[in-house]
DNA sequence: GCACCTAATGATACCGGTGTCATTTTCATT
DNA sequence: AATGAAAATGACACCGGTATCATTAGGTGC
């Protein structure tokens, strides 16, 4: 080495203030010339812990997943730190020994838990047990403020309402999503939020509950179109389902959006191919997924760091005033 | 330690045929009770080799990638590897040093590059250079058999072919794919074997390139359904275009698959929840990670080894006989 | 029963960093 | 210039495994 012992080395690297600024110049100079770079793995042996960042997920739509990725990614760019991805089953029992294996066995510097697995309290707890640091990512606060990315799903869904409303919708339905998914309770809270601010409510008549599937959305906007008193407009609470509605609307031989009125939530991919390209609440998954890497490790912050995020509405052609001119 | 020396144990784990049956038995018998697992950290540090794979990929579709991980995860169960996913922009020149600092620092086990950056030979270059191991995923052998995984896609379109000469089409568009992609040559090649099969050839005026976009497949079946005596189906040769060809049906007016005839391929998400439900050729994405998988690391083999994946047609509802009766 | 060869095991260094604590340097104070 | 405290640096053990090579155990031939 040029001058100074390994140890010393070590310290510049590890940003310790116990070196003189000269010194720190002067290795900071010879790393830049050589390219060095500590080896990860011996110095997460020394560290006891790994520059690894674990993704647990288990979320159907796989663009969540890619997006939380990147966005993940992005925070990590020059860190030093990698992306391990561990999909769990949320249902199965298994998981958490799987969980406990990765966590003890890699030491993970800490995980990232996007909605569903965010809300797995028993994941979480074992987590807190072995010690290991996580970020949750959810649509309403679960956790202290650093543990967590919230999307304000509720804000989105109040978004969706405020539109129908005022394009003159009055029968509005919705679809919801299944009930152990806190983002099903969030989005329907604040879509009727939305409407109580434009003095409307929803008719219980005009809910149906659905599974976040394709599946469960045709059947229920089925049932949904079948009523005498049929609505004009319907909110379902993901992509899928509103994708299903626009099915059974097919079905039904009722042209979108000026029989009825389609809005959807997550604006998926397919939300923009289907016909006509489909009204719907964008998250900002791939900021979501930065933020949380933020949170998680000591970012180098070449880029400004993130403090929230929000939801939007993107209003294509699945939308229409009622009553239609 | 139960009787024996460090050394000893570390033979076991490693198989190492320099240990008497006795002794091997007595330390398995020891490891299954104390749960004990090597830590990969000083493992690693000692192989000089980290037990982690790349998964190298740059894939607009994220069905794709995460398809892929969940095959590699499959193969991977129980083996002690952990798989980090680096996304890289096929076009940008930095990607090559991304990666070569990657495969410096982290030195993983291998790397698995699916399509299209298993076609990007200067990073192959690159790998073989830096004596990486890796496993690409692509529609043709590009390398040795052990370091391929290949989709047929040749087979897939043709398929595609038969069904739509079989139906009595005649008049038979195609919306080909970008020409950097191997897969756009293979799907093309393979969909003409199809109909040639049948006695049929494409005709070069029902043929418009696209990009593998939806914007792109929108203008390419727009152009094809303007002409005087326009095509009666269509193969698109992805799922993306396909979208774009229901979009500009519907804006022709045109009823699918009444007047038109529309298959797609990759059978992604967004295939089944058009309307009407496209017919689409499907590819066996986990099983094609979890063959790359066991082609890159020592599997445990629990399950069946894969030795081939072939691709399948799924036909849904886009795809009528003509002339229609 | 002894020499001898091979199979099995162990002692020790080492992988490339970090923690601890002793040592040296620096610099303000008297 | 001597003194002492604080700041900077280095020596050495250690993280938890594996490689090398020496050593011991086991079996064979005569």
């Amino acid at each position: 080495m040029a001058g100074v012992s390994k140890k010393t080395v070590s310290r510049v690297i590890n940003d310790s203030p116990l070196v003189r600024g000269e010194t720190r110049e002067a290795v900071k100079a010879i790393i830049r010339e050589t390219g060095f770079a500590p080896d990860p793995q011996a110095r997460g042996l020394a560290f006891r812990r790994a520059f690894l960042v674990g993704l647990i997920y288990d979320n159907p739509n796989p663009q969540h997943t890619v997006s939380h990725q990147q966005g993940l990614l992005d925070a990590f760019q020059g860190s030093g730190f990698e992306l391990v991805v561990r999909p769990v089953d949320r249902t199965s029992p298994r998981r958490l020994d799987d969980i406990r294996s990765f966590v003890e066995r890699q030491k993970p510097f800490g995980v990232v838990l996007p909605s569903p697995v965010s809300e797995d309290e028993a994941l979480v707890a074992l987590l807190k047990e072995l010690d290991c640091r996580y970020v949750r990512i959810a649509s309403v606060p679960l956790d202290e403020p650093d543990r967590m990315v919230v999307s304000h799903d509720g804000e989105g869904a109040a978004q969706a309402a405020r539109h129908l409303a005022d394009l003159g919708h009055r029968r509005i339905a919705l679809i919801s999503g299944p009930p152990n998914f806190r983002s099903s309770h969030e989005r329907r809270k604040g879509f009727e939020a939305g409407l109580a601010e434009r003095g409307l409510s929803l008719d219980p008549a005009l809910v149906r509950q659905g599974g976040y599937t394709y599946e469960t959305g045709v059947e229920a906007a089925r049932e949904l179109l079948a009523l005498k008193d049929r609505p004009t407009a319907v909110f379902a609470l993901n992509d899928e389902m509103a994708a299903g509605a626009y099915t059974s609307a097919h079905a039904a031989g009722l042209n979108v959006p000026a029989e009825l009125s389609v809005v959807g939530f997550d604006d998926a991919p397919i939300a923009a191919r289907l016909w006509p390209p489909m009204t719907s609440v964008r998250l900002p998954l791939r900021d979501m997924g930065r933020l949380a890497g933020e949170l998680l490790v000591p970012t180098v912050q070449r880029q400004p760091v993130l403090h929230d995020v929000q939801p939007e509405l993107i209003v294509r052609a699945s939308t229409a005033a009622f009553p239609t001119s």
